[in-house]
DNA sequence: CGCTATTTTGAACACCGTCAATCGCAGTGG
DNA sequence: CCACTGCGATTGACGGTGTTCAAAATAGCG
């Protein structure tokens, strides 16, 4: 079934709050089980309810919704550490659909046992509030990018959010990283066409910014990335995992 | 101090789930006392870490985050019932502002008594998580909206929305509410511009599908405006009050 | 060696932003 | 009573950012 979370690959990480051995003993008994899956999978579908919810623990993915016409908004993206299906979890209803982009494993956690977490481990439970509290914020940064932002500091903005995050994950190497998505990806995650996100990337690679070809990203200097997309806040100080 | 919670004027609403007797009490103790504030008003800065976190009793508001340059993105209204300062509470920091439209009343409760309701009362914990998924549900259909609709569908879709929100507090009288933004504030909350927002809202009138004037909105079919606005989801179900 | 998915490029057009002026209204003070 | 002021709503003209349509490279894959 996986790695005890004793074990947990991540969860050493600095980015990550350290747990008590009490804490890590509560989630081997959540925990269920492990879950693979391959690229283009989908995990959790909108206005679905599903036993199960889970954390990423190694892979990539995506958080989508669709309109009825087939337009795509990407939400998100789903990197290791992520909980996926809190939304489930406490209002028994998707608002927006899960799937992996490249092979993906999952932590898994049987959703009825939610209600005993809060019932005997309220800082576990208080945890989750601060993820769910740490994904508004998020939304919302991403809400005043898509409305404020024209189209080359929004990616501007984006890939230096990206880079941050994938750092701090110690997944970035040097100064390039695997970024396996593609760019109609990122192209509905931040509402342009294809084809300007196109025009808009070949800008930043222009500008030796941010270059981004074939699975990979080149962040030359990040702060020059983030002056670009007028990135001022977020420290990116250490959270939670479930 | 203002009127005791089992008193409380928007408890009693269909919109909100009922409370057990028990729950009340815990309430009672939690509520540190009432907030009166004027148009304009600022209730917490971005960055800011009160002591205090509230619920609106009555009045409107409005949740922004400012760029360095000026402009200014709405994250949401605030409307009654709605609790302000979930981020101040888990994460010590808020990562947006709230302010007074009209004058407000709000219910206030001591942040350092938040803890101590994890820890007492897991049902009441389990709520404010809900709130908090609530929240980002929100986020990520208006991430949907702003990405994916073009000004008439957004504009559409936005009015829809407060319409179905205000209706659900027994706010609205027939076909019409009062709707106290400017048309500013509306435009900052779609990422449009003041010009073509005033535009579009003409459009909207005068296919007659919202007439916004005067701080009043006169909705005469709220589903023709859905349908205008492609809103496919949200029934919009009971939920817990804070 | 086709086949498909993805990236890239070009051209025409439209939605939306900016600039600028006007209008209505409420408040203020001469 | 009437300028004067400030705020918000409204309208017109013009230009640019970003979309749509279309096609051509490019790369992986059976």
């Amino acid at each position: 079934m996986g790695v005890k979370c004793r074990n947990c690959p991540i969860r050493k990480l600095p980015l990550f709050d350290p747990m008590t051995s009490d804490e890590v003993e509560f989630m081997e008994h959540f925990k269920v089980g492990e879950l693979s899956i391959s690229p283009g999978a989908p995990i959790l579908s909108e206005g679905g309810n599903t036993p199960q919810i889970y954390t990423a623990l190694s892979g990539m993915g995506l958080r989508y919704k669709l309109l009825e016409d087939g337009r795509r908004q990407v939400i998100s993206l789903v990197l290791p550490g992520d909980f996926i299906g809190l939304q489930a979890g406490v209002m028994n209803q998707m608002t927006h659909s899960v799937e992996a982009t490249t092979s993906m494993r999952l932590c898994v956690f049987d959703r009825s046992e939610l209600w005993n977490l809060f019932r005997t481990q309220p800082e576990r439970a208080f945890d989750l509030t601060w993820l769910a509290a740490n994904e508004e914020r998020f939304l919302g940064e991403a809400l005043a990018a898509l409305g404020q932002r024209d189209a080359y500091e929004l990616l501007a903005w984006a890939l230096a959010r990206i880079w941050r995050k994938l750092e701090a994950l110690q997944m970035t190497n040097g100064d390039t990283t695997s970024l396996p998505y593609r760019q109609q990806d990122l192209a509905d995650a931040m509402g342009l066409s294809l084809v300007h996100t196109n025009k808009t990337l070949a800008k930043l690679r222009a500008a030796r910014l941010a270059i981004w070809a074939d699975g990979k990203l080149t962040v030359p200097d990040i702060e020059e990335l983030e002056e670009a997309g007028l990135c001022r806040d977020t420290p990116l100080g250490s959270r939670p995992l479930i």
